[in-house]
DNA sequence: AATACTTTTTAGATTTGTCTAAATTTATTT
DNA sequence: AAATAAATTTAGACAAATCTAAAAAGTATT
């Protein structure tokens, strides 16, 4: 597999996150994500195209070829590895792993995975609760389902969150939620779409749509 | 501190090891360790000048300033750092840590690096024997001499080995020797200052002048 | 000291990744 | 469907880091 400018692993990283939405990724999506000008999205789309790491017509959108996918996974098998590394050998608290390993996942030599990998015991998941790909880039499709489609009453385990912008991650701090954490919904309101939730010996507390929105939850169990 | 560019640190750490020999860094010199032009060096000492890393008048060849050594160090100590912990926690192989730790010390975030120091204990010197500067850069002077100094029949321990590059680590890994080799030197011939040495319950083997020249001991011991 | 050689610097070009401003295409509205 | 708005692309510029070729400065040789 050839070698990537940091530039364009971070263009295929962001296309990769944002095609999960919906099928096809737009170039004002992509420049807001990287906070980069639509003019630069469309030359390295150019780019990305020659190279045969992704699908686009003019005007049409984008999405990764099979190549492009691998590339990819590639990159987030890097960058969770390294996440799991800070958290769980350096001690990084959960909200500072994502910035630093942002820079790490550029590092790109295969041995320097694998034996970090190995050294770190095969982790399935990174601190976030996001499944880590293996090295033929296959990824765990865990049957996560979102904290508003939880029923009443059934404990679910949070099992990832979907935003990592500082600010959902110190509202979660706040109220002792986080990757693991057993709860259940209470009551859910109508009005606002808020709920009540209960998680461990807590009374119960309620949390706003917009962050039931970014918690999945696994249940089952 | 301020960041820098990786092609900025990699001339800084070439200038700060290029200096150790002599005191000033000539044009020539820094080309052919970074293998570039010379031309690209010039550009990049204007560059460095202005931001005030080095002294530099024109054809004069250049120095670091203090500012410079101290921006060198710590880049000396990422490196070492993550070279320790190649081979130490990764298992890499004596030789195979340099190239990987090249890429890693440019990822310059203090936090990291300080934590990495930590859960490593803080060691005192990387894989090849070479000092790790300490947060604030300052760095063990270790007196050590080169084995073409050491005297006959003083057993001495190998500290360091200058050269990087694999020609003379394949050697050495093939004539076992490696940093904590207790060794003496039995005999040492005039006509091409080839030398008789013995290691361990081996018979006594013969090196070359230049395989001598880059390897330095530790002795009173 | 004048000539020849080496080293270093300058001048101008190239590549990568970005930008602004203008043009084009697609989507929406009346 | 024509007009308007929004999204996307093109064209041209710029900064960083490199290069080649030519000029300038410094060193060595006769």
């Amino acid at each position: 597999m050839l070698n990537f400018s940091t530039s364009e692993e971070n263009y295929i990283k962001a296309i990769f996150h944002l095609q999960k939405e919906d099928g096809t990724v737009t170039t004002n999506e992509l420049s807001r994500e990287l906070k980069t000008k639509p003019a630069s999205v469309t030359d390295m789309m150019k780019k990305l195209k020659a190279k045969k790491l992704l699908h686009y017509q003019p005007y049409q959108g984008f999405r990764l070829s099979s190549e492009g996918s691998k590339v990819a996974l590639g990159i987030i098998r890097r960058h969770r590895l390294w996440e799991y590394f800070l958290a769980e050998k350096l001690k990084f608290s959960w909200d500072e792993v994502h910035e630093v390993a942002e820079h790490l996942e550029h590092v790109s030599n295969k041995k320097l995975i694998d034996k970090l990998d190995e050294f770190l015991g095969f982790p399935r998941v990174d601190p976030h609760g996001d499944p880590i790909p293996d090295q033929d880039g296959k990824i765990e499709s865990s049957r996560q389902i979102c904290l508003t489609d939880l029923p009443l009453n059934k404990v679910a385990l949070v099992s990832h969150v979907s935003d990592q912008s500082s600010g959902i991650l110190e509202l979660l701090k706040h109220k002792k939620i986080g990757i693991g954490t057993k709860l259940e919904v209470k009551k859910k309101f109508d009005f606002d779409n808020s709920m009540e939730i209960k998680t461990g010996r807590q009374p119960v507390f309620t949390i706003s749509e917009q962050l039931a929105q970014n918690i999945f939850v696994k249940y089952g169990a």
